[in-house]
DNA sequence: CCGTTCTGTCTTGCATACAAGACAGATGAG
DNA sequence: CTCATCTGTCTTGTATGCAAGACAGAACGG
């Protein structure tokens, strides 16, 4: 049997987990169709499932895209996961034994990406944790939902030139299994606020300066460090502005991925 | 232009919240294509997308149903709706003018339906209280969640014969607003928190008796009051029991249902 | 040189046709 | 009478075709 809408969306909520689809990237119907090898019928619903989820929006005969969230979007964004993580963390019996023995083992992968230089993997495993954790709390119902909300705020940490340090993150989380390990719920929840300010304190969101051009200004600013191109896709690049009307920032954003862009799907 | 996806997919949620639709209702792409005058093609979009809100499921080449959540899913969905009203209201600064003005219409409108006889409206705005509220303070990607599962533990209560009051929630909804009013967080969080209880505890979930059959056993009791055959909608009825294979006790209640149920979306 | 209009191309929107599977009731064997 | 099998009907699954709109670049008038 050939893909499914459901492996669709799976994978693209991956690479957007995985840091490899950048926010306000086109999904064109036909472009997926012809990657998956499949009608647009398959792609059509998968996209429609993530439209519903939050995670794409569709632009009536222009294109789907994946979300850019607006700076205040990325508030409630963050408000959301806060609310939703430290409410199931509050007073909270000590975790079984196969939860905790599934999220040190996630934290070994966490710490074997962190060494290696799989820099998808490590984005991935980084959000996958809360996840991971909110069905190891033994609510599947929030943790499908923080599932949602961690891609949002993964393509906001991609919008928003997130500085946060993976290895930082990383400490955070073994922390906070410590703390449940210990049956320490408040000192867990304590720890998760701290974890998730900080996330949101990495990010460039509170730069309301009146300036549109903020972010062309920063990103096209000459670089102190070595001038050879590097092929990471991390920055905007200084793309050609040659375009007639009017992009939001999240679409130029897009146009720094590689061509293709949908190989990360593969 | 004709009915969109959008369209159905708001009617069937409001019928939920107005309980006009039980739990396990199936909702056939041909019947509802004819009921709105439009091709499969919307309906099938309108209802991916309910599927993707986890407010219907769809069994290959049987048919789409609105759900029947098990009682674990149940308490799951409270947890979830606990979490996030609790999370919202918690450590929150004064409501604003415009939103203590809407919160209060709300009210008057469900004061309103309660002298009133439409139970459907009651049902609606007693669910869309809730929504309101996390509207109002400001997260609207919370909203968005809590409205899916308002729907979810709306179907709950059909499906585990609610008999918590109206005139009660209400009550306990001008308590929670007037708690805001004055600025006492703290306060209002802890009603809410008293409100969800009760609601939760009107329902038939801790009757885990290893018993599958009390279910039928309860509905099919002789009653003590009035013989007569009542038209409403709200329990069981003894539905001929010649079916020749297992079916849940969800398909059961959505027996009950009026024969062309769907008359509910117009 | 600049602004406007026109036109071709590319995209999604939607309907429809047909394929494939599930189920119920009929049919027949024991 | 009981049970298995068979067959017709009804349902969703998927592909495809065409319509309608958006956009970019060309052509054109000023």
């Amino acid at each position: 049997m050939g893909i499914t809408a459901t492996d669709i969306s799976q994978r693209i909520i991956d690479a957007v987990l995985a840091q490899k689809l950048a926010p306000g990237t086109r999904l064109g119907e036909q472009q997926l169709a012809l990657l998956f090898d499949c009608s647009r019928t398959i792609v059509r619903e998968a996209l429609t499932r993530l439209a519903a989820r939050g995670i794409v929006t569709v632009s009536a005969r222009r294109g789907w895209y994946l979300i850019a969230p607006s700076r205040d979007e990325a508030r409630e964004a963050f408000e959301a996961r806060r609310v939703i993580e430290l409410g199931l963390l509050r007073g909270r019996r000590p975790l079984d034994k196969p939860a905790l023995t599934r999220l040190k083992k996630h934290l070994a992968q966490e710490k074997a990406a962190l060494r290696g230089d799989d820099v998808g993997a490590r984005s991935f495993l980084l959000g996958d944790f809360h996840v991971c954790l909110a069905e190891c709390l033994g609510n599947s119902l929030l943790a499908d939902t923080l599932r949602d909300y961690t891609a949002r705020t993964t393509l906001i940490a991609m919008l928003y030139q997130s500085s946060h340090d993976a290895a930082q993150s990383c400490q955070e989380h073994v922390a906070i299994v410590a703390a449940l390990e210990q049956g320490d719920a408040v000192r867990a929840e304590a720890l998760m606020a701290e974890h998730l300010a900080s996330v949101q304190a990495g990010l460039q969101l509170e730069t309301q300066t009146d300036d549109p051009l903020h972010h062309l200004r920063q990103a096209l600013s000459p670089l102190a460090s070595s001038a050879s191109a590097s092929s990471s896709v991390s920055s905007s690049s200084a793309s050609p502005a040659r375009r007639s009307r009017a992009r939001t920032a999240a679409a130029d954003v897009s146009d720094s991925a590689p061509a293709p862009y949908l190989g990360a799907l593969l």
